[in-house]
DNA sequence: TTGTAGGCGTTATCAA
DNA sequence: TTGATAACGCCTACAA
């Protein structure tokens, strides 16, 4: 007997435990029909008794396909990448994927998409906030569903219905009474789409119209969960501009800022000024960062659920492309589906409320 | 010439390109030395000519290893994990590896440690809190480092200084003047040894060493950032107590809890009693949650670096056995070292302050 | 210093 | 229904 003792079996022992061609072996594992019941049981058997598993090497090199996705992604420390990559791993492990991960700095993202591309990926899943700019390093050979991709950005994408989102949370302000809501802009991508639905929610409630505060935002949406950095100014100046106008007579009692960080910096010039929230201003954020349940008082802001966003990509990648006449030369142009938008739920907390009461009933 | 119209280039392409065989190609990969300098010059130019890529597949099939390694977790939305995968990836890049991820539940560990080592890994690293059974899935043929493996456990691996820490903690505490520093004690695993770090502290200042109180943790430290369950009753409870003793004419100026979800229990028990976090009672908690900075207070706690000990644990995965007479049999049993300890650094916040004045001066 | 031959473990194509 | 044989792309001997 050829000399079998350290090694892991192959499938090439299976086959001679169970007096079968390493063919048929080949057949049971790859579910092909014709297979005599019997010998698949004999088939089976051996391989339990060896303990055998395919060689994903060798299956790849033959496969030109790994049962690999990638993640890639230049936010790797951002909370929301996270939550994200649990329910990509989630929907991967239930289609018997593997996940590789690859998390780096704008520059690399190039060579990281290389790197990643280089075993043999079945597809993957891009986590890349920022510039249009940055997604053209990732165009590669195998599909890719990009997260929150900007409007104009052609490929595979999975979105958050930003608009849909800021509008709930106008309608919900509006619901607790207040005559209208103020807004702080921000620049970050996706953060336009939010103060459309802003501005929705109030015309079709025919509630008066402020103009938005601008944030001036610079991009820290994307910066880790810690804080670092960012510092104030950021919605803190806004704040301070609604107070004055509060405090000039215009009817401020509720406001909604176009993501956590700039809440959290009214939050802290509301105080500041002597306002108390939400007693006499309720302020909404939108993002959901993970800090946001824990500040004084807890901010009511909005998001999807990266988990199911992730799983969503997922989904998005791996469904067949539709077989249609003459398919196979772009299979993303024989998709039903190129674009999905997912709801962005509510997370009502405390730093929203009714208005003060305008006059003693 | 052979149709080689879709497919990407393989070495024999490249070869045929530089006018040599696709072995001095390999070779000039592989960085052998014996390749007459202008020959390697033609290859160069022949690979980035042709856009050449290794196949990783084919590679790892006759080296019997892929340059993978995997991160196996139970806890994959913890928010330590994510910030440890940082370190983990940053690592791993720099040693040109790529990081396969694998996030499960418990009982599905042993099944996604097969999906993993599949993929011949070359190493693993083990996210793996709780109990020592559950590591017993993850033994496998390629090498594999524990983080924060019990410490019974013979595996590599790499450990927060948990005593080293709640020291420091405590000194700081014995510093800011305070006469001594009670204690919540807590279950998870580590957290005997947080016990122990208070407890050498106060004995080495020669402080009154208060009992302490059981924290009747359930584990929770392993669960999600956002705070779902786990509820009150945690320090909610020790906090309570402590106020009683407090009121009772106990000296109770200054608390260590075993980790920051204690922490904010007493937190919330303190408020409620109408004690004032720093300036009656301060607290301090352990393992830098990241809502912990965000806190009202902001909570001073202390914790080592995740994406440290996740770089740490790489290093220590990938630093080469030594080369010892008879080396082979069992690589781990080479190593120089097969356990680390990283610091813990204190996060001083607002939590913590010197005792209130007994008297006027 | 370079080239030739063989095999890694699997899947696909043919023939039986 | 099953078995032999030829790839897949690369690396490690050995030969030149």
């Amino acid at each position: 007997m050829p000399e079998r003792r350290g090694r892991s079996p192959v499938m090439h022992d299976v086959a001679r435990l169970a007096g079968v061609s390493h063919q048929t072996v080949s057949r049971v594992l790859n579910a092909h029909r014709g297979i005599r019941p019997e010998t698949e049981a004999r088939v089976r058997a051996a391989i339990a008794e060896l303990g055998y598993r395919r060689n994903t090497s060798a299956r790849a090199l033959v496969t030109h396909s790994s049962r690999l996705v990638g993640v890639l992604t230049t936010v790797p420390d951002h909370p929301d990448t996270a939550r994200a990559l649990v329910g990509i791993e989630r929907a991967l492990r239930a289609a018997g994927r593997t996940l590789l991960f690859a998390g780096t700095a704008p520059e690399e993202l190039a060579a990281s998409a290389e790197r990643l591309f280089g075993h043999a990926l079945e597809g993957c899943v891009a986590l890349v906030p920022g510039q249009e700019g940055e997604l053209a390093a990732v165009k590669g050979p195998p599909p890719t569903v990009v997260v929150d991709a900007p409007p104009a950005h052609a490929a595979l994408t999975v979105r958050a219905d930003q608009r849909g989102g800021a509008y709930a949370l106008t309608r919900h302000l509006l619901d607790l009474g207040h005559r209208t809501v103020h807004h702080v802009a921000g620049t970050a991508p996706g953060h336009a789409a939010r103060t459309e639905g802003w501005r929705q929610a109030l015309r079709e409630a025919g509630a008066p119209e402020p103009e938005a505060v601008a944030g001036a935002e610079t991009g820290t949406e994307t910066e880790s969960g810690t804080g670092a950095g960012s510092g104030p100014g950021t919605g803190h100046t806004a704040g301070l501009v609604l107070a004055a106008r509060r405090a000039a007579g215009e009817e401020v009692t509720a406001v909604l800022a176009a993501d956590d960080h700039i809440a959290l910096g009214l939050l802290h010039a509301f105080t500041e000024s002597g306002l108390r929230v939400p007693g006499q201003v309720s302020v909404a954020g939108f993002g959901d960062r993970p800090e946001a349940a824990h500040l004084c008082p807890a901010l009511t802001t909005a998001s999807a659920d990266p988990a199911e966003v992730g799983e969503a990509a997922v989904r998005l990648l791996l469904a067949e492309p539709e077989e249609r006449e003459g398919a196979g030369a772009n299979p993303e142009q024989d998709r039903a589906v190129t674009a999905l938008l997912l709801p962005v739920r509510l997370r009502v907390r405390r730093s929203t409320g009714p208005p003060p009461a305008r006059r003693p009933r």
